[in-house]
DNA sequence: TCGGTTCCCCTTTTT
DNA sequence: GGGGAACCGA
């Protein structure tokens, strides 16, 4: 650290700056320690501050791990301790946990038996390579969907189980067969054997691989044992249990650890993360320190109130209290509108008028919501008001068809064996290589259990038809591959254009193809800049930035990593997931509806109905001044308009601190008891306004907290807890439909139920376990 | 083998 | 309403 910016760093005095609990949490560097932080307690600026103190209590960076979520996140951090202790920062350890692994992959692949230059298949490449094994294997694409078997497969690796033992246990066996597809361990192992001939990981693999490295190889755990003398996790509800699993290898021989999270904005259970960590936490340190953040600084009271009033609706829950000391602030206006296009005019010119009122700026609004699909209604209106917005995530630049297409040439280039790459471009621009002869490819490599790229060297051997259209692709391939060593830009620019790539694209003059050309350039003048400045492998060497080195960089950037432009004062639009850990003066959270936030498939369990509610409580607690709620009674849905109700979320807020607006004028106001309804009776729920149902108010809260998951959609909805159903019970199917039981069979895990369908599908024997059934009766 | 057309499925959420 | 796969005709 310079002098100067040590002087700069104390005259901070960032101790001074903090309540107890954060400077108690800044402080125990030593041990581990829990911070468990609740929305907008200052935990950022805690673990800023935290590194800033260790570095100025004379710990060298390199020492220094630092673990986050996304890479939005881990930058951010990075700029922060920038700013209060200096240069220094750029050498901590701090990137999201694959990042992170995959650097130190590269360094150690070789123990793996992987080129350092390894692929990082993305999500399209896993589902596009069990495509083709589910082809390969003559199987059902209909039953053997990539989507299901990508979702199982990166739940076995998070749980760091592989296929050779995934395939020894027979009770993952028993549950393909029962689930239909008894080839599901065949395919895990032809996947994972695929994945390596490429010299591909997937993202799993990222944390998969990095156990087996700490696991299986004592030199290299030592090394970053020693090195990473202190860690530290952020977002720790989201972590999963092979991430859990290296992070407490590697934090076994200092035992400096400190966690930071918060139960309640647990949101990535869907992707294996589990709160079950927590607890693992104590117990495997039983020494630990926990520190809590309840005091929130960013929001007012109505929106710190209105959002513990949400969250308390959940049973998994650790009891915590976050209160705040700001004002009152205004209450939570509701929008309701007819359609999503009304939705969003309402949202668009309401950010219009407060910008106005409020003097604020165009940055300090974001509107949030369910599903991605859900930006468009927004974007429109909002360009008809000429204000400027920028979405996060959604179809990121890097998963565009032309920029995969480029970024393919490179992966094979750098990397021949990987298929999945060289399936996109083998045959683009069209050079004669058609299904027939990737067919016979396939088969040729598995006969003689190599690589595609091996055959294709030496395609005459094996009296391939197109021998010579493969010989020249592969002469192209190769003629790249000498330049590799050279300056990042100039090798991509020759590929693109040496290829065809370049020249197709811009032949193409139609809207969209101008719009591919346009991209292609963006990325080219992001390698541009990429490669301009020279940086120090791992040796101490200069050397110029290669093509090899941006891809590395690029493979885990996904959604918001694309530099921002010039003008930054912009209203964001993003999922509610990518605006964790952000923070807006004006927050509007569109599409409260049922089926949509609650989303329909986490209606079926109590967990699944809980994660929505927290992420509703994320939603919430993203707004410091001021808050909007808007829901549509109608919207377009995959072409068609389908009626919507208003989200059970709306009615579990507590009133008091809702201003509703837009309202048909049916009554006079809401009334304070008939808040169960406050908006009208809209859309055909016949069974809920006939007078067979009084007033009984529905969602009546103690009663809702005891049972779990009242649905607002099936009036006859009573549970969806398996475990002691009887012969007799009616119960609704996914996709079978209602049906009624007959008998039950066997008990734990494999309890099967014998069920006769009533809409023609007659009787099936379905295995509770994964059967998402409701009850009816 | 290729290009165009139809048709089908889709929607969570992300590294 | 849209992207991708499957299908079909040259």
């Amino acid at each position: 650290m310079l002098h100067a910016e040590l002087l700069y760093f104390y005259r901070v005095d960032y101790l001074s700056v903090l309540n107890e609990s954060q400077r108690e949490a800044v402080l125990q560097t030593e041990g581990a320690v829990m911070i468990v932080a609740g929305a907008g307690s200052g935990k950022t600026r805690v673990l800023t501050y935290r590194i800033a103190h260790l570095l100025q209590k004379g710990v060298d960076p390199f020492n220094i791990l630092s673990l986050t979520f996304t890479n939005k996140a881990a930058r951010e951090m990075r700029e922060r301790i920038h700013a209060v202790a200096g240069s220094e920062a750029k050498n901590i350890w701090m990137g999201t946990f694959h990042s992170i692994f995959a650097k130190i992959l590269r360094i150690e692949s070789d123990k793996l038996g992987y080129p350092r230059n390894f692929t990082i298949y993305d999500t399209d490449d896993a589902k596009s390579l069990l495509k083709s094994i589910v082809n390969e294997l003559k199987l059902d694409d209909k039953v053997y969907k990539p989507g299901i078997l990508y979702n199982r497969i990166s739940a076995a690796k998070n749980a760091l189980i592989k296929a050779a033992a995934y395939n020894a246990d027979s009770e993952n066996t028993l549950y393909d067969e029962a689930s239909g597809r008894p080839k599901f361990g065949v395919i895990y192992s032809m996947y994972e054997a695929r994945c390596f001939r490429a010299g591909a990981m997937d993202f799993d693999d990222l944390l998969v691989k990095m156990f087996d490295l700490l696991n299986n190889y004592n030199d290299v755990l030592n090394k970053y044992q020693r090195m990473f003398q202190y860690i530290m996790v952020d977002e720790f509800q989201d972590t999963n249990h092979a991430q859990y699993a290296i992070i407490r290898k590697l934090a076994n021989m200092h035992q400096n650890i400190a966690v930071v999270g918060d139960d309640a904005q647990s949101i990535y259970a869907f992707r294996g993360a589990t709160i079950q960590n927590i607890l693992n936490f104590n117990r495997d340190f039983p020494d630990v320190k926990v520190v809590r953040l309840e005091q929130n600084y960013r929001s007012t009271k109505t929106i710190v109130n209105a959002a513990n009033s949400i969250i308390k609706q959940n049973k998994d829950q650790i009891e915590k209290k976050v209160w705040t000391e700001n004002h009152l602030g205004d209450k939570i206006r509701v929008f309701r509108a007819l359609t999503d296009n009304e939705e969003g005019k309402m949202v668009a010119s309401s950010v219009f008028q407060e910008k106005m009122n409020a003097h604020l700026a165009n940055k300090d609004f974001a509107i949030l919501y369910r599903t991605n699909a859900q930006s468009r209604a927004m974007e429109e209106a909002l360009r008809k008001l000429n204000i400027p917005y920028r979405i996060y995530g959604g179809q990121s630049f890097y998963q565009r068809k032309e920029i995969k297409d480029l970024l393919a040439y490179f992966r094979v280039v750098i990397n021949p064996n990987d298929e999945e790459a060289l399936k996109r471009i083998i045959n683009y621009p069209t050079r004669g290589i058609g299904k027939t002869t990737l067919d016979h490819l396939i088969v040729l490599a598995e006969t003689h259990q190599t690589s595609w790229w091996s055959i294709m060297e030496q395609a005459h051997q094996y009296g391939l038809k197109a021998a010579g259209l493969l010989q020249d692709f592969v002469m192209m391939v190769k003629s790249f591959q000498v330049l590799l060593p050279k300056n990042a830009y100039d090798v991509a620019m020759h590929i693109a254009k040496q290829s065809g790539l370049l020249k197709n694209l811009y032949e193409d003059k139609t809207v969209e193809g101008i719009a591919r050309y346009e991209n292609i350039e963006e990325l080219l003048n992001g390698i541009k800049e990429f490669s301009v400045e020279e940086t120090a492998d791992d040796d101490g060497v200069l050397r110029p930035n290669t093509l090899a080195g941006f891809l590395e960089n690029v493979a885990l950037l996904t959604d918001a990593d694309k530099e921002t432009d010039d003008d930054n004062d912009k209203v964001s639009l993003m999922t509610i997931h990518a605006s964790k850990g952000l923070e807006f003066k004006q927050v509007y959270v569109v599409g409260l509806e049922e089926n949509l936030f609650p989303s329909q498939l986490s209606l079926n369990s109590r967990s699944e109905l809980e994660e929505e509610r927290r992420l509703f409580y994320v939603a919430l607690t993203r707004a410091m001044q001021k808050l909007t709620l808007s829901f549509a009674t109608s919207r377009f849905k995959f072409g068609t308009m389908i009626n919507s109700e208003p989200s059970r979320f709306l009615q579990e807020l507590d009133p008091q601190y809702l201003q509703i607006e837009g309202m048909v004028n049916r009554q006079p106001a809401p009334q304070q008891n008939s808040y169960g309804k406050p908006y009208g009776s809209y859309g055909k729920r016949p069974a809920e306004s006939a007078p067979a149902s009084p007033s009984v108010p529905k969602n009546f809260k103690p009663i809702q907290k005891a049972t779990p998951a009242p649905s607002a959609i099936d009036p006859n909805f009573i549970g969806d807890d398996t475990s002691n159903l009887v012969a007799g019970q009616q119960v609704e199917h996914a996709r079978f439909g209602k049906g009624q039981v007959l008998g039950i069979e066997g008990a734990g895990e494999s309890k099967k139920a014998h069920i006769e369908f009533t809409n023609g599908h007659g009787k099936k024997t379905i295995v509770l376990k994964f059967a998402k059934l409701k009850i009816l009766s």
